[in-house]
DNA sequence: GATGGGTCCTCACGCCGCGTGAGGTGCAAG
DNA sequence: CTTGCACCTCACGCGGCGTGAGGACCCATC
């Protein structure tokens, strides 16, 4: 049977804290400095020795400054009253999820603007920053139809200068026009979306996007898809191809990632 | 039938371009200032007019920026010759995904130290580092055991000092005993991981944790179910409360969110 | 035509979060 | 006894801007 000897003294130098936080020994000394972490105690050579619970507030530390927070935000953090340490592990899960959920945003953003290119769309200044969900959509759109408005004409003007690429853009828009054919006689011959012809061609709408532009994954192409009903000029693109083809296209593709990821 | 005038000419202030990118003027008069984004005109009175163009490269700066990247190497990805637009958007989504995955690691290492501390488990210095993925894996393991080992030891000193916690820990506590008598007579009654009663109970500890510790879903619980089997303090916990506990409990987690979120 | 408000300009200094030496100390091994 | 290593304390500098100070321009209003 074990005694209860109570805290076992362990104790570490700045090197290995360091080694155990990535980070380097000046830091160390710089948290020191300016009291956002201060080791605990001295050894006898005045070298310092980092209790295991200044790792544990080393661990926040770090933690909330990869979140971008300045130091004197962590400092107030930490030194919370209220500092249930639940309440950090909480905390920081929700700032993880938070942040993960902004960079997904980016990225479909980022598609969004992956296919306005393929489509030889030019995206308005508001769109193209449009990956920075850090805006008030509210003060912002008004400032941006008040102040500098006519941004309509400016996309209008700006639709048609979107062909600079250069000699092979043109195979690729021939690629483009015989599949918009193929699949325009296909929805106008009544093929359903969910049939085996329209999701071949599906399919070959993805591999064209993955061979000419980014790889495209099913789960991504159905997210594609979706803008292509719910962004009007996406709509718009599909659509002069044939009628209500920007929908047919929609359940295809999701068809074909369907049969596929199955 | 429009007329092909050639480039229409936009332009636009700092103010304007502020305002679009969420920066400061200040901002831009730095990254004018050391060429990162020099606006290609100027107006009669001196000021700075950017063209649509720079609007596309402050895009990209600020959102090379946002990952971390110094503006320094910013300006070395834009001014490489293989400008590629393509490449860009292709090489922003890559970078967004990494920088997701990394994310889900983190907020993954968090359940687990939150379900660490809720079991009364202390953890090594190492493991309370590990959210951060920055480590040479291999360099560092050595250096590790090599330098600063006994690790071993010092976890096994520090199990026994976890609860620090105040009085609710005792009523905590006993409730966890009480649930784990409960679903300990159940697996040795022979009742199944998919029937009700162990389904029941599976949720009852999902409840434990959210009134007690943290809000959670069915998805993290299943997540949550995944380390009880494959940590090892995790699946020595619960198999403490009976045999082959870890795993039956599992699957009953498993089952009990697959009939909640059918 | 004078006055004001708004946006723009150019210095130039300062702050934060450290990096990077310079120069000195304590201790264990060769 | 010296060599080496990890530690110490200044202290300067740098990147990425924030924050004025002081002035020019433009348009509207009195």
């Amino acid at each position: 049977m074990r005694t209860e000897k109570g805290a076992d003294e362990v104790s570490y130098s700045v090197g290995q804290v360091a080694g155990f936080g990535g980070v380097t020994v000046r830091t160390l000394h710089h948290y020191d400095a300016i009291g956002l972490l201060a080791p605990s105690e001295r050894s006898h050579a005045g070298h310092r020795r980092y209790s295991d619970a200044d790792l544990d507030r080393l661990q926040r530390i770090l933690f909330y400054r990869e979140l971008g927070f300045p130091l004197d935000e962590v400092a107030a953090l930490l030194d919370d009253p209220d500092a249930d340490p639940r309440a950090h592990l909480r905390r920081q899960h929700e700032l993880l999820t938070a942040r993960i959920e902004k960079l997904q945003k980016m990225a479909e953003a980022v598609e969004h603007a992956m296919e306005a290119r393929r489509m030889g769309i030019n995206l308005t200044p508001e769109e193209r920053f449009e990956v920075f969900g850090d805006k008030d959509p509210d003060q912002y759109a008004e400032e941006a139809e008040a102040r500098w408005g006519g941004t309509e004409a400016y996309a209008e003007s700006q639709r048609r200068a979107a062909r600079y690429t250069k000699d092979d853009w043109k195979r690729m828009q021939a690629e483009v026009d015989a599949w918009g054919e193929r699949y325009a006689a296909l929805v106008t011959a009544g093929e359903p979306a969910t049939g085996e012809a329209a999701m071949d061609l599906a399919e070959e709408h993805r591999r064209h996007i993955t061979t000419w532009f980014y790889d495209c994954p099913y789960e991504m192409h159905v997210s594609l898809a979706g803008m292509y009903v719910s962004d009007e000029r996406f709509k718009a693109f599909y659509d002069s191809m044939g009628p209500g083809l920007a929908e047919h296209l929609r359940d295809a593709i999701t068809a074909n990632a369907a049969r596929h990821t199955s």
